[in-house]
DNA sequence: CGACATTTGTTCCGAGTGGAACTACTTTCC
DNA sequence: GGAAAGTAGTTCCACTCGGAACAAATGTCG
């Protein structure tokens, strides 16, 4: 059978802006992924959790957690190969013994920005065919969605 | 600490639109394939195949590979189970020796449809901020992105 | 026709994932 | 104060995932 347009399925579901973003991320951002592990030895959850501490001072892996929505045993992981790795640091909290306060050292920074960079550029290759105006638009509709989505309790 | 706000930290990466959108779909849809997999025994991949499979009256594993852009043994499996469970027939192609054509049965249709059902009540908790014309608009911009990334090659 | 490259589908295997159970600590409430 | 409930972090384990190597069939080109 010669390759049917895997475009035209998407305008026949219904719940095709939800494929269409999968679609996007998996295309894209899953890849731009696999390449980070390859060339930094870093895996997703743990870019997460630099990405956390470089935008926060401090924060506690539950904190990491909620803001990732991501489960709290794959933050525990990447905390104990980031400090291996000397990306961060971590200190019990002196007011709450259950939890540990953790900071990312300069080595820890260093590896988000060339991350980060590596995610902006590969971001740049999907978004490149709409102009300035509808940048902006995209922006806008994925700010408020994000916005509503983090709102809504875990399980919707 | 008091949990920091989940969405001020998207707002100060370079990457933000494509972050939104994993996080949406992390916080969205993988939970909604989640409970599919808990209530049908089916999961993602599985629910891939009969989503071609019911918009195409014959594909090849080969062709649903490239139309989800997901690695064919992944769906080399969830035929295997799918054959199993007769929600899809196979058989092979004549003319190539190589391929097997592969058709939904009308219970794997039927079950599409559940799953397809899940997806978009689910995708409306997450468009619900948006009004009619917002909603056009989005789709718009996801259309002509997908079919932008549908046309690049596969490792970008 | 015969050697070589391609393509389809499969199996193998190492790695990542998240639910569930667990420990340690804290808060609540009587 | 003490029992019960709740929370942070960890470990365990079953499952999913996808790269790589593979067999079988087809295509290419001398």
């Amino acid at each position: 059978m010669d390759a049917p347009d895997p475009e035209t399925i998407f305008d026949e579901i219904a719940f095709r802006d939800a494929y269409r973003m999968s679609y996007l991320i998996n295309a894209i951002i899953v890849p731009t992924y696999d390449q980070v592990r390859r060339d930094f030895g870093v895996i997703r959850a743990e870019y997460h959790l630099l990405m956390c501490l470089a935008h926060y001072p401090t924060l506690s892996a539950q904190d990491v957690s909620r803001i990732t929505r991501r489960p709290r045993n794959s933050i525990s992981r990447a905390v104990h190969r980031m400090l291996a790795e000397g990306y961060l640091d971590r200190s019990p909290d002196p007011s709450d013994g259950r939890q540990a306060l953790l900071t990312i050292t300069p080595e820890g920074r260093a590896l988000h920005e060339q991350i980060a960079a590596r995610l902006a550029e590969r971001q740049e290759v999907v978004l490149s065919p709409l102009d300035a105006d509808e940048r902006v638009q995209l922006d806008g509709l994925l700010r408020r969605l994000a916005r509503h989505v983090a709102d809504l309790p875990d399980e919707g």
